[in-house]
DNA sequence: ATTATCTATAGATCTATAGATAATGC
DNA sequence: ATTATCTATAGATCTATAGATAATGC
């Protein structure tokens, strides 16, 4: 029985042992993310990423035992990239002194900055997903773990709230912005009445609509008119 | 050159002549229908189609002239499906007398309600809506009328609305319903922090954040707590 | 000597058509 | 006589592999 180059059932990515590997790797897996957000993952074959990469479809079998290999590396991937940037935002340290209303601004804008320039990040993720939500686990898991955190910081500041069950409208308030976070960015195939509204309009009325809702003070503006 | 049985190029579903036939067209685009929101458009063959509704794939090709036909008329089926529906339920006279609240709340309701009973329908909306924009444009725009009627039922009661500007804030809060509703009756993959919330009180906050934003006053409760 | 890549192709689908057969309605 | 259906299959992809060739690092 000869040898197989694949670790286990579980390990369906070959470990580069040549920086020259290592390169391809990189450029599989960036030209399978913009074909996927430019043409869905059904549209996109295994011979248009290699070309794009610039390589073989003989290369992308030495890297991934099958197509399949390719999207668990794939969100493998994205995951990494989110879980660093994301761990560092909700550190409770970064927001010491912070009010609700201030988080949950930074939250809205940072989400829509990030959701902006990486909009093929989002719309494979939301692809992928869709597809085959077992595979998107583990973007889904640290999707919770964003909203956990978020929860945690909001639940220390609950003081703050003048509804009458903190804990549940903390959740719901949360969802919301997530909701529509999601659309705006990613919805556009879904049709939507605020496509004129510009990014910082959509979180001033967030803002408003959420301070409205948990009754807390609304984030403190630079700006004359408080 | 011989006749085709297609009238011209933009009528690609033929049109049928004995009640057999409509029956098969029928029971095509239920298997369609059925297929799709299960497997996804892609892993949905023609041959399964076919099947499904208990005929061959010679049957499909005599009443569609290929796959994208069928998309276009599952498609106009569900908008069919769609519009006297929603017409009736935003017709103005059926709402004299009734308030913001009560609007909105009966429109949660009645989302969640058609959404539960017909989820493949939704489901394969978002699929065909997310593949190709232009094809989904029908359901697109059904959907653009009904939160037209809606604004427009809300903005004649702009008196009871308390924000400043009503026109802004009623688009933005039936874009916050509308978003939370879709993340909820199809957004499964893409998790949620409010899986445990039942759909009466999902309807509750929901209710309770929009009043607070608009500043208008809560829908009549039935209950002995108001 | 090992790792990485390429070329060429077998095998599995899946779409769409051709041509034969069956059902319908005048 | 026309409409609707079935069977069988050609042609187009697309996935994955086999075997040869090139690059890398000890």
């Amino acid at each position: 029985m000869a040898k197989s180059p694949w670790i286990s059932d579980l390990r369906w990515v070959r470990t580069a042992r040549q920086p020259r590997s290592r390169r391809t790797l990189g450029l599989l897996l960036d030209a399978a993310e913009e074909l996927i957000s430019e043409k869905g993952l059904d549209d996109t074959a295994v011979g248009d990423i290699a070309s794009r990469a610039g390589c073989s479809v003989g290369a992308f079998y030495h890297h991934f035992r099958d197509k399949g290999a390719l999207i668990q590396a794939l969100l493998a991937r994205l995951a990494e990239e989110f879980r660093a940037t994301m761990r560092a935002a909700v550190d409770p340290a970064r927001w010491e002194g912070a009010s609700i209303a201030e988080i949950l601004e930074a939250y809205l804008e940072f989400s829509l900055e990030a959701g902006r320039e990486r909009s093929g990040l989002n719309r494979a993720q939301l692809v992928l997903a869709l597809r085959d939500p077992a595979a998107g686990a583990q973007l889904l898991e640290l999707q919770h773990e964003l909203g956990r955190r978020l929860a945690d910081l909001l639940r220390a500041r609950r003081d703050e709230v003048g509804h009458g069950d903190a804990e549940r409208a903390i959740d719901f308030a949360l969802e919301q912005l997530r909701s529509m976070l999601i659309l705006r960015l990613e919805g556009v195939s879904l049709g939507s009445r605020l496509e004129s509204l510009g990014d910082a309009e959509f979180v001033r009325e967030a803002m408003a609509s959420v301070c409205a809702y948990l009754q807390i003070l609304p984030p403190p503006r630079p700006e004359y008119r408080t």
